[in-house]
DNA sequence: AAAAAACTTAACGATGTCGTCATGGGCACC
DNA sequence: GGTGCCCATGACGACATCGTTAAGTTTTTT
């Protein structure tokens, strides 16, 4: 999961680095509040920890700021003895808080939490038509099938899923792949959408010439 | 863990207690406060969940009352606009709050929490199709045969059976063995999955190439 | 102190996965 | 209808991951 990670403490913000990327994440850290609105405007980001203490600006603010116009996971991080700023951070729309100091792994646990909360439901599975996906169990079926997807192709098949009837770009969907390194000079990402549509259904995922793919939400 | 749980309304009660057996919790419903400090006191109990929102009775005279006499933890359950239940909960010593609606896992996760500040026990015993783990005693059995696993062995698995079905990565069942320390380059995690496979069934730990393992949770 | 158990590390083969390429097809625009 | 361009397809070699065995080291038991 993308996480955005906001912590102007170092030390601690590089331990915390490092453990969310153990775990698995695509991690930005940002030691400032200031670009935190841009990044989330970018979808940048899955989900936000956000530290409240930040100096030389207000930590809630930029709460409600990223709560006015998304929907995303916020947890905030928050000193023991600030019993306000809790109560006003889930008022402002956190969905959850961790006291500092904190367990890495709670603050895991909570992540996870948050993250599969989101949309409402405990669902931490999708559904588009025919097309069913268990994130937790990382399987996926068609028609009540399973199907066996290769990491690459869950990867893919899972972010067009994310947002069914919505063009992703090739950039966005190499990018995914293959992170921030360089581009590849390769169709390695028309392969895998090839071995997607011969595991699932040719149509499932519509081609755009020139712009990216969808996952036709259509389907019977 | 013996959790008692205090809530009347009868269909969201229903949903939670069911969810909380699941996770292996030995629960008692009341829909009622009355008979709450009995329980407790007669050591029903090792955790509670009490919603403040009871009619009739003052849920936060309940828990002054708990916390006068026992060290137990307490989640209290608050609708989301009651701020002042929310400040006079913690301040009368609730260990945590959840806000009203709430996702039944992130009640879950948080009774881990609190109960894992308290240096509480875990859940005395898991069972996973023929597979049945009885954490007090430090125990495995498999089709009624006792097993006996080594400490990383029973750990691993034990980690795997708190969510059966769900995947777990390799980053995540490594830190879990070798705490945080730098990432081990060895393969221990996979011999000792293989230990596991064969002191049970080969079929029993699935793995998913790329990203980690989990139980198999429909095996017969 | 000796023996047993548990653990780590290494090696290697089997298999799965991935990037790349070559080729051919189809769409768009003129 | 021709001409590029973008995409689909199948094949293949390079590489990564995993299972398994075995040897060596540490820890615990006797």
């Amino acid at each position: 999961m993308k996480v955005l990670f906001v912590e102007d403490d170092l030390l601690l913000g590089d331990g915390v680095e490092t453990a969310l990327r153990r775990e698995g994440h695509q991690v930005t850290w940002l030691t400032e509040g200031e670009s935190v609105l841009e990044h989330v405007e970018q979808g940048q980001a899955e989900a936000v920890i956000l530290d409240l203490g930040l100096p030389g600006i207000d930590g809630m603010e930029v709460l409600r700021r990223i709560r006015a116009a998304h929907d995303i996971p916020v947890l905030i991080l928050t000193a023991r003895d600030s019993l306000e700023d809790r109560i006003q951070g889930l008022d402002a729309g956190a969905d959850d808080y961790v006291l500092k100091p904190f367990d890495v792994d709670e603050l895991q646990a909570r992540l996870r939490a948050i993250s599969r909360r989101q949309g409402g439901r405990t669902q931490p599975s999708i559904r588009v038509g025919p097309l069913h996906i268990d994130h937790a169990r990382h399987e996926v079926s068609w028609k009540d099938r399973l199907v066996k997807l290769s990491r690459r192709e869950y990867t893919l098949l899972h972010e067009l899923a994310q947002h069914p009837g919505q063009v992703f770009t090739r950039p966005h969907l190499e990018k995914l792949l293959y992170g921030c390194s360089d581009e590849i000079e390769s169709n390695a990402l028309e392969v895998h959408i090839h071995h997607l549509r011969k595991k699932l259904d040719s149509n499932l995922i519509v081609t755009l010439r020139g712009i990216g793919y969808r996952l036709d939400d259509t389907i019977e």
